[in-house]
This record gives structure tokens, C-alpha cells and sequence, in this order.
DNA sequence: AGGTCAAGTTACTTTGTGGTAACTTAGCGC
DNA sequence: GCGCTAAGTTACCACAAAGTAACTTGACCT
């Protein structure tokens, strides 16, 4: 019952999403989920309550792992898995509706490809084929994921002022030099065998 | 004119922001709006396509550095700056509104902030003091980034299915590698002196 | 059997807001 | 001075969707 809200919530995003859809996807009428939910934010919170305290709950779980470097890389390796099993929950959680579909979504994506594509390309240069398309595609994700840090670094910063700006370039600077340093093994990932687990 | 309507989409979204609270903020009466954006959908796209198209080409202009290495490092903190110089068209750009002070936004926020904690923790493992409160903090930033790294590889995955699992992990794995080699400059940055651009 | 309560439905009210039609005023050529 | 267009306003309509009231059905207890 949850899992059919956030399934609604999650694709079209709060506002767009109507009680009455939700409704006829449980196969209950709205008022229903009012006798349960209260209201709609009552069942959104409800969705995210759920989705959050399971992904917290996993989560606490690797904190048990000793080793602290095989802490991080298998919580990064989880979190994946994580997203592939439960993507509708991930999304409640974390994207709060694009709104897929729309002329508006689509249109914040094509400028956001177009940022990737920059940093892509940059990336590919570090190892001398800036133009090889091959080499710009493998860099993708990559590029993909340090707009995203950049992203949650900035939310982050406009959430906590008081943040010194410098603290911040450190932080993205550590990160960048690590990204470049991690660069070739993606790279060379590419082309063989994939980078196992 | 853009501006107040980036800054409202910005904080409010594109849903819950009303045409009548745009134009009071204008100075000017709803249907004027109308009159030149059509409708509310033309006046998003109008302010994504202000806002879009300057970041694009402000970006674009870092392609002329010829060393790529500098061009990512510089590219990164060019992002930074802009975003604190831009925040409304960014946040247009990439936020899609959470509603800042909801209920809904702020318990996102809140498990959020737990994963975040976790991976904070972990960092700070990694050099020795796991419970040590300041190494905790010092590594938080990179801990958002981390998790925003993630974010935006799931949500690339997730719109370009055909992409394989083992590719994903691979990029997540160079950038957690990269993140721990970076992870000492940033925290010995803390104490100190922090690490200017 | 008959009354009672839970579970659910239909059909309604209300409200916020996107969108528009019709009126008002100010400038400008003649 | 006088009508005509541009820019803008007030006042309205339409509609979708949140939320609710009153009716219906069925199960279970006595």
C-alpha cells in the first residue's frame, strides 16, 4: 500500500501526484487513505518514514565492518544495489519528483547534459584523448557524479551559511584530485573486463 | 523579471510557486504575464532557459584552458562560485523545489542527514579517530558529496538503463578510491590554514 | 433473525490557482 | 481637442484536486 504511493509520489513528484491516482492504484477509494493518513502529507510522510528508516536501518548495519576504508567502499557499493532494489523509495527519499515526462524536465536535463558533457570531455583529456569519443563516453559517469557532489555539496552549503567558502574548495578540491587519481582505473575498466563488485 | 520568478520557482517549485505571487513580486499584475510568457509552463522555461544557457556558456569559456587537469580543478570551483553568485538560477536548475521549511522537506532532510553521519564516521575512521568529534565534522563535507555523487549516478542509471551494473560500480569505486586519497589534504586543510582554490 | 459496528463508497463542498474577458488609462498622430 | 492603439488592471471563470458527510454493505455477536 505504501509501495503503490511511493511508486506515485516518486515518478510524478508530490504536488503533481493526486490522492485519487494513488487511490485507484491500491484499488481503495481516497477516502481510505484519509481514514488511515490523515492527510496527503500525513501519507507522504508516512512513504518516507518507511523508505527512511529502512534505508537508516541498512545502512547502521556496515557500520559493524572493522575495517574503515572497506566501511566506505562497501556502503558506496550498497547504496547502488540499494537504489536498483528499491528505486521507488530512493526516489521519495532523495529526488522529490522531476515530474518525468514533462517539457520542464526534459529541458533541465538537456542543460544538464550539456555541463556533463563539458567535464566529461575534460576528463578524457587528463589521458590525451579529449576528442575520443570512446574515451569521452567512459568518462561519463564520472562526470555525472562530480556535477552531483558539487550539487550536494552546494545544498549543503546554502543550508549551513555558516560554512566558510574556503572549506568548501577544500572539500571539492580533495575530491576532484581524487577523482583524477581514480580516473585511470575506470578508464581501463572500460574496455575488459568490468571492475568486479 | 526572470529574477523574481527564478527566485520564487527557486524556493517554492515549480508547483506549489503561484503566477499571483510572481507578479507581486514583479510589480505587476498577473495577466502581464500571460501576455509574455503564455503560461506558466512558457515562464519556467523561460527562467531555465535564462538561467541555463548562462551557466552553459560561463562553462563553456573554461574549455580554452589548455591543461586538463586545470580544467577540471578550475572548472570545479568555478562552480562552487557561481553557485553562491547564482543561487536562485541554480537552484531552478537542479533543486526542482523541495519547499525549504515543509514538514516533508525537513524529515527528508533528517534521514538524510543520518546517512550522511554514517559516511561522515567512516571517513574519519579511516585516519584513526572515528569518534573523534572534529574529524567527524572535518569530513562532512565530503561525506555530502559522497552521497550526492551517488544520487546523481543513480539517477543517470536509472534514465539510461542500458548501462551495466559492473560500469556503475566501477565509477563508484575510483571515486570512493579517490576520495580516500584525498581525504587527508582536506582534513589536515581543517585545522589549519584552509587549502585556498 | 435482528441489531450493531467496521470498512468502504458515492457524491458533495471548498479552495487555490491557472487562465481570460472586459474595462481603464496613457500616450500619440491627425 | 479626438479617436485609436498599447500597456495594464480589475474582476471573473473553470477546473482540478484536497478533504468530508452521509449512505451502503457485510460480518459478527447475541
Amino acid at each position: 500500500m505504501l509501495k503503490v504511493a511511493a511508486r506515485v509520489f516518486g515518478e510524478r513528484g508530490f504536488h503533481a501526484a493526486s490522492m485519487d491516482e494513488i487511490a485507484e492504484g491500491v484499488g481503495v477509494t481516497k477516502p481510505m487513505l484519509y481514514a488511515y493518513f490523515g492527510s496527503k502529507e500525513g501519507l507522504y510522510l508516512a512513504v518516507i518514514d518507511q523508505a527512511g528508516s529502512h534505508l537508516v536501518k541498512s545502512v547502521a548495519q556496515l557500520g559493524s565492518i572493522p575495517d574503515p576504508v572497506g566501511r566506505v567502499r562497501l556502503g558506496a557499493e550498497f547504496l547502488l544495489r540499494y537504489i536498483e532494489r528499491h528505486r521507488d523509495g530512493w526516489a521519495v527519499l532523495f529526488s522529490e519528483g522531476l515530474g518525468s515526462g514533462t517539457a520542464v524536465a526534459e529541458r533541465m536535463a538537456s542543460y544538464r547534459s550539456q555541463i556533463v558533457e563539458q567535464a566529461a570531455k575534460a576528463f578524457a583529456g587528463i589521458h590525451g584523448d579529449s576528442d575520443n569519443e570512446a574515451a569521452v563516453r567512459a568518462a561519463e559517469p564520472m562526470a555525472h557524479a562530480l556535477l552531483g557532489a558539487g550539487e550536494a555539496l552546494a545544498r549543503w552549503w546554502l543550508s549551513h551559511p555558516s560554512e566558510s567558502s574556503s572549506r568548501m574548495q577544500a572539500a571539492i578540491m580533495a575530491l576532484v584530485d581524487g577523482m583524477i587519481a581514480g580516473l585511470p582505473s575506470l578508464l581501463a575498466a572500460q574496455g575488459s573486463k568490468p571492475a568486479g563488485q
